[in-house]
DNA sequence: AAGGGAGTCAACCGCGTCAGC
DNA sequence: GGCTGACGCGGTTGACTCCCT
């Protein structure tokens, strides 16, 4: 025998979550902490599927989350894990543990991905002035009801529990890293400025057929537009970032993601380098 | 002012993996 | 070891908002 089924279709509830839910699932888990997500449901009242009280917790309500507002440095972050890791939105997520994965996607889905074709079309130009990113995706303020919820709930998040978890994403929102909203910021893109993170050279060679042994801005199966670095680079990470004792050298883009984080993103640090390294290598 | 298209994002769906029995 | 269900993940959808005509 297996377990008992997650929940039976009948009756439930589908659509936008009300405050009133939210507060009911909160108060719960506040009491018996996240994970047993079947029992939430019959245990709450809530007339919700336990995936989707999952979802709405790990995606919304959950302590920690940084929501709107992606600073450039995170934008370059999604950038290059993307390019790396491909769609794996929660290995992804995991390197920016205030991101949710469904932020991350709906982030890459909407802005950057479209800012990945601008800048594949302009690749081909001879001057990297022209690649300079439209870098007023970032200030666009989130609007919804999420605040409201925040402040409701931010009496319980002061004094949550910090339940074991088991994932390194689930760990990492738990380290209590201080906001990068205000965060100065550079952009490995913003070349032009001399405030960018890498120089034209670097870019150059970050971009070079020849350095990256096959660099190439490809169509996915999926249709989206993807930076594939480095070839064999994206083989080997992409099978398993779970490969934690699979080392070889670091590759140019590897280097800039440790440095970036060194020198801009000092919470990336403190986070997990030991988990950052590992996963990737 | 109204209608339509584009953009955004929360939530759902379906599949793969893991774990209990 | 096989079956079954929970969980986690990525892709997709649909509702809502904004902007343009």
């Amino acid at each position: 025998m297996g377990r008992p089924p997650c929940c039976d279709k009948v009756g439930i509830k589908k659509g936008p979550w009300t405050p009133e839910e939210d507060i009911i699932l909160v108060s719960y888990i506040q009491q018996n902490g996240p994970g047993n997500w079947r029992s939430v449901p019959t245990n709450t009242g809530l007339m919700r599927c336990s995936k989707s009280c999952r979802l709405r917790w790990t995606n919304y309500l959950r302590p920690g989350i940084k929501r709107g507002n992606f600073t450039q440095h995170e934008e370059g972050m999604i950038i290059h894990l993307q390019a790396m890791l491909g769609n794996r939105w929660a290995a992804i997520a995991s390197y920016l543990p205030q991101r949710t994965d469904n932020d991350i996607k709906n982030y890459w889905n909407t802005h950057l991905k479209k800012k990945m074709k601008k800048l594949q079309t302009t690749i081909d130009q001879p001057s990297y002035e022209s690649m300079k990113p439209d870098m007023n995706v970032g200030s666009s303020t989130y609007a919804s009801s999420t605040e409201n919820i925040s402040r409701l709930l931010e009496g319980w998040m002061r004094s949550s529990p910090k339940p074991i978890l088991k994932t390194s994403q689930e760990k990492h929102t738990q380290l209590n890293i201080p906001s990068t909203t205000n965060t100065t910021t550079t952009n490995l893109f913003d070349v032009s400025s001399g405030g960018g993170v890498i120089s034209n050279e670097e870019l150059e060679s970050l971009l070079s057929y020849d350095n990256m042994s096959g660099i190439a801005w490809e169509k996915s199966s999926t249709d989206s537009t993807v930076f594939h670095g480095c070839q064999s680079m994206v083989e080997e990470v992409k099978p398993r970032a779970e490969d934690h004792h699979h080392h070889r050298p670091l590759s140019l883009l590897e280097k800039w993601l440790l440095d970036e984080s060194a020198g801009h993103g000092e919470e990336m640090m403190e986070l997990d380098t030991d988990c950052f390294s590992n996963t990737l290598f």
